[in-house]
DNA sequence: CGCGTGAATCGACAGAGGTCAATGTATCTG
DNA sequence: CAGATACATTGACCTCTGTCGATTCACGCG
């Protein structure tokens, strides 16, 4: 059974994608990163979670407008690329995001 | 409930999505943005270009291993995004990436 | 003009991905 | 224990997308 709130990270980071062309391999990794994000109700929800500081799964359905499943759904692919971590909390799922995956990206695409 | 934000387009770029939940619009937008560059082709297609700082796309079909109307899918692609653009030579065409483009994710993903 | 070359478009295919109803699992409460 | 609640998983459906062969378009050169 795969665990729900693996820290496995896509791709700890490579060099800026403007230095230097890209293996393969660390495109794939960076791919998988940043499809993550590119979808309209994942960057929805991180942009939640990251305003809020931590958020319930429950407390997601009704603002993004959808079911259980999907949430459930996006909050996996997230977690699986390193952007959010969830803690359970007897009943409730408690999702926070991880700033240094963000930063990861940020240096990726040229920063600092 | 949190109210959904006014969609202020203040420029090209919206808020760092740390700050203040995306608006159905923004997130919308951004996640086109993301999902261009979600590709791990595209992803190696953007850094040759920025590393050579033009090229040909004749001269790319060779480093990506891709037929000539997959890299012309693919240019089109990033094109509409934004991220490159191009300019017909003669019978060739010539393309380079547009730094705005990358600066404005950056600044998207928390980056001053 | 015709010919050759580079690029864009079209059509078709396979694979990936978003969505939800139904179901399963874990936790708390009475 | 039974019941309720929160979340995860399954299965199915449909759309989107990456890919390439074939074709068409655009440009330069004799």
């Amino acid at each position: 059974m795969p665990a729900t709130n693996t820290a496995r990270r896509a791709g700890v980071c490579c060099t800026a994608l403007t230095k230097t062309p890209l293996s393969q391999k660390d495109a794939e990794r960076t791919a998988v990163l940043l499809a993550a994000m590119a979808d309209p109700v994942r960057l929805r929800l991180l942009s939640i979670v990251a305003s809020e500081g931590e958020v319930c799964s429950c407390n997601l359905e009704r603002p993004l407008g959808k079911s259980q499943p999907t949430i459930s759904h996006h909050t996996r692919v997230l977690a699986e690329a390193g952007l959010i971590v969830g803690e359970r909390r007897g009943k409730w799922m408690w999702w926070r995001i991880v700033p240094e995956s963000l930063e990861n990206i940020r240096r990726l695409l040229g920063g600092r």
